[in-house]
DNA sequence: CGATGTCTTGAGCTCTGTCAACGGGCGTGG
DNA sequence: CCACGCCCGTTGACAGAGCTCAAGACATCG
């Protein structure tokens, strides 16, 4: 799926299978562990891994659980502007900014990973697959909020809860997960946070969903989707695209 | 405004700066022809400097004039996702998708340098600062993206537009361009479609703006805008906030 | 000068936000 | 153990922001 145009010859292991994102998520791991001062830490959700106002240091990464970043504007307005699974790196907008900008926090119980930036950089000039590593990590985020953007700016409500899910699912499978069965580590007013919206907005719609079957609500609590089918999400989307059919009712 | 990290002593000129987001933009470029093995083209509004379907290969870097970026989703949904100034690099989502995702077609008249990305990798690891400025491109664009996502998702129609016309001036003012007379170089149509709303929304929201001295129309057409005070955009966007006052008419 | 594309403005309708009521789960404390 | 409060989620009724449709004014270009 991901191609890597920067391996070369040289290159140590890692990230150079070509098997989907996920590819190089263990070796990411490997690599900062044997090339880079990178250190580790327990979390558990709802803790905070660092604030919009630190100074930009550290990078971060997902070794298992998953986390949110949370910005806050000048004029208070609060917005979820990433989830990030098992893999992703965290606080990339820092290197530019010098501060992170945004609150960093778990929404399970993992692992995070962290490295200093100035020496991931030193560390990458020894081990240029670092540097690919990071290339990629800030190259798929900004895909991410792309795909975020184009949602956001020509879906309807319901076809952007859909597309979410649709997300979600694609982000467990890329890491060898189950996708018919996920369990959403959000509220309702968080997704509508996040997908623009109110949470009204995202009951309403995930509601519609399951009744044209296209999503269900497992017993074990109504954070707990099952998707049969994960086409069903984007069949869903296109139809609400068609001016004639939408309506699942 | 952006603090580099990465300098270090060992580093050659440039980047250095700490006076803004444009204090490497003419730095970048003397940093490509030295360095790296990169072209320089010149473009004419509505050239298309590459497809989204184009394999990845090349990084470009806005040298004068100004770029779009239109993605095109899978069922056809067209999106303005970018706008690109001077010294704003082009196609850094291709390095994770290895095709560019969207067309970059060019605004203005102007001219446009690119670089294999592999070749700017290699040369990298012989001049850092190369890689401090992709990095520093990258993470900036993350930050453009985060802020867009936030007028999307927080901001009523009539900010938005506002919101837009601030980031357009405050790319200005960076580069040291005046600020009080701006020319918007696309249709209503394209600002609708990359503010997530119709034309005639942003029509009615410039005519509001206006009509509260916020903006003025210029007597050249109905795209230069003067923008007598950049504070009063900000303004009334808080204005649009707060759940008392809205309503400038 | 007509043709085309762009911009503005109005009128009506729809989607989604707002406000409100209600039910369920869960932890705390009596 | 049950009662209570709190948070979360669902659903309904209503209102309003923004979309759709339509008409007309301008500008540009051949």
């Amino acid at each position: 799926m991901y191609l890597d145009f920067t391996q070369g010859p040289g290159q140590g292991p890692g990230l150079n299978r070509q098997s989907g994102a996920a590819a190089g998520i263990g070796d990411q791991l490997d690599l900062l562990a044997t090339h880079a001062p990178s250190s580790r830490r327990l979390i558990h959700a709802g803790e905070r891994l660092y604030h919009a106002v630190d100074r930009f240091d550290r990078l971060y990464i997902v070794g298992t659980g998953m986390c949110k970043t949370v910005e806050v504007s000048e004029d208070g307005r609060e917005q979820v502007v990433a989830v990030h699974f098992k893999g992703d790196w965290m606080g990339l907008g820092g290197i530019a900014a010098g501060y992170y900008g945004c609150d960093a926090i778990a929404m399970a119980t993992g692992e995070v990973w962290s490295v200093r930036y100035k020496e991931l950089i030193d560390a990458g000039s020894r081990t240029p697959a670092l540097l690919s590593a990071l290339h990629l990590a800030m190259s798929r985020e900004l895909l991410r909020k792309r795909a975020s953007m184009m949602a956001l700016c020509t879906l309807p409500a319901d076809a952007r809860v859909a597309d979410f899910l649709r997300y979600w699912a694609d982000a467990l499978a890329e890491r060898g997960l189950r996708t018919d069965q996920i369990t959403l580590r959000m509220t309702r007013a968080e997704i509508g946070n996040y997908l623009g919206m109110t949470l009204e907005s995202v009951s309403r719609a995930l509601s519609r969903l399951a009744r044209g079957d296209v999503i269900r609500f497992s017993e074990k609590g109504r954070r707990d989707i099952e998707i049969p089918e994960v086409g069903a999400l984007t069949k869903f989307i296109q139809r609400s695209m068609t001016p004639a059919g939408a309506a699942v009712h």
